[in-house]
DNA sequence: TTGAAAGCGGTACCAG
DNA sequence: CTGGTACCGCTTTCAA
């Protein structure tokens, strides 16, 4: 007997009572007798009774649940954001529906009909990197399932997002190596057409900027990020006639490659580096950057649940008909290692 | 205009045919005229037709929902696992519902209800540290949701679990430094009561017994796995009358402050460190343990994955009822840095 | 080949 | 205060 979980119409056979009275006295409707009350309660608590939300959930045309799809878990800026999410989603008793798209755009689209397929109230979306062909998210919103995009967003109008400013964390970076008396200062960015990498390098400008130094667009280098791209970086940048003694790399990881790197080749005077992220593992390297950006990914992960959730919540108030859309914009900040 | 999702009812009536006609001819069943089928089929695609499978679910008595509940996911094997996990999931055609306990016996609670009231078909569980009360557990298999645990599993009767066996990676660790040449090897576990510590201790000692050496309990001490409580076993296991000139570290974190802490303190003989999880970061380190110790994370989940949809696809087998308990050990391997 | 109707587990309205 | 009933969206059996 693969005794199926107790309904509402058993407990009423039981009582032999209709089973909206029962219904009625599990939820405490005012007029309903305390003796039935009662004898519904203990019942229902023996039998170990739970509604079965999936049936309310049919009816109420919700179920309480956000998807979250975002590139991975390896890199822990990720993990911070669910945490976030997950934090806002239990306090309003909604439930996070996980998923990866390991960067893949197919993998994507899967998951975005997986999710639509199960319903979700709202999505949270950080695009999978080399994302470019948006039909799925537009789906999406003709399915009526609001989204929030968040870290990595893809060109599209009409989309709420949250981000974090890059520049302002840039601007403190090279300001800050500046402050040091570097003059010579390289950048080694991402790939040129990323928002992150336009930011950077926005950032890297106007710090110079505002100390009237020229900008040397050959103290700029991209990386493609793979652990050799990022050291062929390093060794173009430190191919320049100038002296560059210190290095701003687009992330920690980029950062923790080229010290290596760095090690490795023996490199006599080690540039001082500035990177981003802030990862926690940091502070247990000998060489380590001197500082790293911020991007709080926590608090991106947080703001973006509470969107989606006022989303969801005026979801049917006349007003918030496709007009107003969140464009939440962070501060970053650099963190001093010393 | 919320233009709510079309329904198999709006069809019908928009064809003025029966809702289970739509229904069947969406279906593809054999008993459908090929012109209405392909009329059905037409409008569906139109409007964008998706079946709501809350409603689907609820009458299967299915959501296609794993729930999984671990401690946090700022450790990289629980990434790991998760990716595990939903490599099956995908497979399966099954979404992965997340929750992190933080290690708090509460939160614990409160997800497991959460995830019993979303009614997920089955849930992979790795505990909090600290949980004692295993009432919500077993409340779990009252509800007859199927439950598979991981890594750190109750001390309960009749469950599933997949685990690794860190006494065969323990004697590999201890046996690796025994053939280097040491013969003082402290072992800084971790709190005395956890499994995880005993296999370890267990493995320390049958590898000394191997290699007919004696047991010295001196070169034990255990830690609490905070940062100050690894600093205090350092310094308390390095007063040890005999020279250690080698360490068996309960895990890569307690790896990492302790060699910190010799860093710090400039101890002359650094001893050489041997450790667990093999974080991915390891490789940056330079100075870094020599060896540690692999537990396959990714091949937990896929296993527990792989239990969990077994169990809820058997359901309803006469045969599988409450006789059975799969327990997968899968043996941890010592991955060597050098 | 198609329609009608029951039922999955609830909620909520209307009677009485 | 309680029972009856319609309905949420869909699947499936029974009849026609």
């Amino acid at each position: 007997m693969p005794k199926s979980a107790p309904t509402i119409k058993e407990i009423a056979r039981k009582l032999n009572i209709s089973f909206s009275t029962v219904s009625r006295a599990l939820h405490d409707h005012p007029s309903i007798g305390l003796g039935t009350k009662l004898k519904v309660k203990k019942l229902a608590e023996e039998l170990g009774y739970e509604p079965n939300q999936t049936a309310v959930f049919l009816q109420q045309g919700k179920t309480y649940t956000i998807g979250v799809i975002l590139p991975h878990l390896a890199e822990s800026f990720f993990p911070a954001a669910i945490s976030g999410i997950e934090e806002v989603a239990i306090k309003n008793d909604y439930v996070v529906l996980l998923g990866q798209s390991l960067d893949s755009t197919e993998r994507e689209i899967m998951l975005v009909e997986s999710m639509r397929k199960h319903r979700v109230d709202g999505l949270i979306i950080s695009m999978a990197k080399n994302t470019t062909n948006y039909e799925h998210f537009e789906k999406l919103k003709k399915s009526n399932i609001p989204i929030v995009f968040f870290d990595c967003i893809p060109s599209m109008k009409e989309i709420h997002t949250v981000s974090c400013n890059m520049i302002s964390g840039s601007i403190q970076a090279v300001s800050y190596l500046l402050k040091k008396g570097h003059r010579v200062i390289g950048l080694i960015n991402g790939p040129e057409k990323l928002t992150a990498s336009k930011e950077r390098l926005e950032g890297y400008q106007q710090a110079l900027l505002k100390n009237r130094l020229k900008f040397d667009p050959s103290l700029v280098v991209n990386s493609d990020l793979t652990k050799e791209g990022n050291i062929k970086a390093l060794h173009e940048i430190l191919k320049n006639k100038r002296k560059i003694t210190a290095i701003v790399a687009f992330h920690d990881n980029l950062a923790l490659d080229i010290m290596q790197e760095l090690d490795i080749t023996k490199q006599e005077h080690k540039p001082v580096i500035v990177s981003y992220a802030n990862l926690p593992m940091m502070q247990f390297l000998k060489y380590k950057p001197n500082a790293s950006v911020e991007q709080f990914p926590y608090l991106q992960g947080k703001k973006a649940a509470e969107i989606i959730l006022d989303i969801i919540k005026n979801k049917n108030n006349e007003q918030n008909q496709n007009n107003a859309f969140y464009k939440i914009i962070l501060d970053s900040k650099l963190i001093d290692y010393h």
